[in-house]
DNA sequence: AAATATTATTTTAAGGTTAAAATATTTAAG
DNA sequence: CTTAAATATTTTAACCTTAAAATAATATTT
């Protein structure tokens, strides 16, 4: 028996819609990793030092508003970081119960060799679609993204 | 500087595509994690447990297959779902080396009890679409997500 | 038939993730 | 000013995740 006949059209399309979102996000998501992992680094990794790359040093709290994850996590993220020598800690001097983040010379160079690199692989990827139907993917996505508060 | 004045509009085009994909991946799964944890299962398990529920015992490899995630992941969903008696366990008579999973029925009456409140929640999430725009997008994922194999 | 290769699952080590509790600091109230 | 409430980060416990190595069983080669 089908969804459809089982639960109604309604819910039959939007859990047909979940399930590709799902696993267009997990293709695309592995493809982006195993392109990471090239330069020892793993998405969350990658996605903290572009934060840091492309808009300076940050506090924690705000890479987790960004990356939409909990301070637990990113205390553990910027702490590999922090082991490799991409990025450094420092105290905030008007609130120190703020920690800002900052990437360091040798994250810099490496975000500098590799972001460009990467932006290229992932749009060679994306490629499949036109431009046009790549923007209208977008656009329903962030209806749907955005939409989602509650 | 904006994106496309450093990069170029295709790779901008696709780098906003992405962007949005894991924001709408992530926001999604967020709302379904929350439903799913009112019934005190992980969404990995939930899973696992709709597959069965709604296609029969299975091995393990097959399990990892549908949900796209290696054996030694699965060898743990599976075992906290067996410690909570939701799924046991089976050797395979015709091949020793194939562990087939089945649903118990205590497993059985937990997911007819839920699934439908699952379904029915996630429709109504993704009801600031409309149909024609949750079958739109459906389709561009899809094209996006089966492409991307190599 | 014995040795070799393949397949299915498990184990292990390293990271990521969350929620909840603990720390440390700042802000607000009394 | 002192206490109470709020904020920023860290710690902890539990689970998810992968890759790589280890086990166990089947299939293939010679």
């Amino acid at each position: 028996m089908k969804t459809t006949e089982k639960y109604g059209k309604k819910i039959s399309t939007a859990l047909s819609m979940w399930v590709k979102l799902s696993r267009a996000y997990h293709t695309f998501s592995k493809k982006a990793v195993e392109d990471i992992r090239k330069y020892n680094l793993t998405e969350p990794q990658f996605s903290v030092l572009e934060s840091l790359g492309h808009l300076g040093p940050m506090p924690i709290g705000k890479l987790c508003s960004k990356q939409l994850v909990t301070g637990g996590n990113m205390t553990l993220v910027v702490d590999n970081l922090e082991k490799e020598g991409l990025v450094k800690r420092v105290h905030s001097t008007t609130d120190r119960r703020t920690i800002v983040v900052q990437i360091t010379e040798k994250g810099k160079t490496l975000f500098d060799q590799i972001f460009i690199q990467h932006a290229k692989r992932m749009t060679e990827i994306a490629s499949v679609l036109s431009e046009k139907e790549q923007n209208e993917l977008a656009r329903l996505l962030k209806k749907l993204g955005t939409s989602i508060t509650e």
